[in-house]
DNA sequence: ACGTTCTTCAACCAACTGGTTGACGACCGG
DNA sequence: CCGGTCGTCAACCAGTTGGTTGAAGAACGT
């Protein structure tokens, strides 16, 4: 699970980490601003945020004593690119369908859809 | 992790049954067909079809002795929304960003940018 | 130099994951 | 009914994950 796309994939798979991902996009904040909300330890969320920070979601920067938490949202664009490939892929089968099944207007039953086995 | 988006995140985390949804969008499947490409037992992508069905991903219909599987791919928008959703937000706050420090050429400096506190 | 505050490191633990093998259930084709 | 083929269920195992507590860094303010 080295890929960059399963590792970004898996740290939004996290109900907390996404609510802080959530949170960061109206704005950098620092580590224990982050975990107030949250019913965890500090150091829990500072686990989540390394997680999010391998993934490339997050960056952090050292202003005093404070580590604040930057969101990366380019990286978002990673999973658009890939679920819109295949969800608009799986569209246009499911249009060259519609376009098959249309053409069988002539009054024959259509009883068994006949599997498509090859749909040219 | 009972949310769906949680379960849908997690299920495509995995290179596998990535790949699995990939092929899928290019038309139904049965079990061993999708196994074949991988170097995994026949029970191991059962399983992996498991988390996918269970995170709405794909359906399975009953044909003779097979189990045809069928991508789900309206599923993958839950997805898509809540990225944009956030990519969106992040991609606002940095053109104000870029507005406020465009408008700092007055010679006027805050040091403290106001932090914003609790914004609903 | 000292204490305080913010954050991370380390060790530990229960629960989940992804894989295995072996047995079983469901459905043809004789 | 019987022998295949396709798929799932069950038990088990190693590795990962998400949480805990306790101690240690790191950077102020005084």
């Amino acid at each position: 699970m080295t890929d960059q796309l399963s590792q970004v994939f898996a740290a939004l798979a996290d109900p907390t980490r996404r609510d802080m991902v959530a949170r960061l996009a109206d704005g950098d904040a620092t580590v224990g601003r982050l975990a107030e909300p949250y019913d965890v330890s500090v150091q829990a969320v500072s686990k989540h945020l390394k997680v999010l920070e391998d993934a490339g979601l997050v960056s952090r920067g050292r202003k005093a004593q404070t580590r604040p938490v930057h969101l990366e949202a380019e990286v978002l664009d990673l999973m658009t690119a890939w679920i819109e490939r295949y969800r608009r892929r799986a569209e246009e089968r499911f249009a060259r369908l519609d376009a098959v099944l249309a053409e069988m207007d002539a009054p024959e039953q259509q009883e068994t859809p006949q599997k498509k086995k090859d749909a040219s």
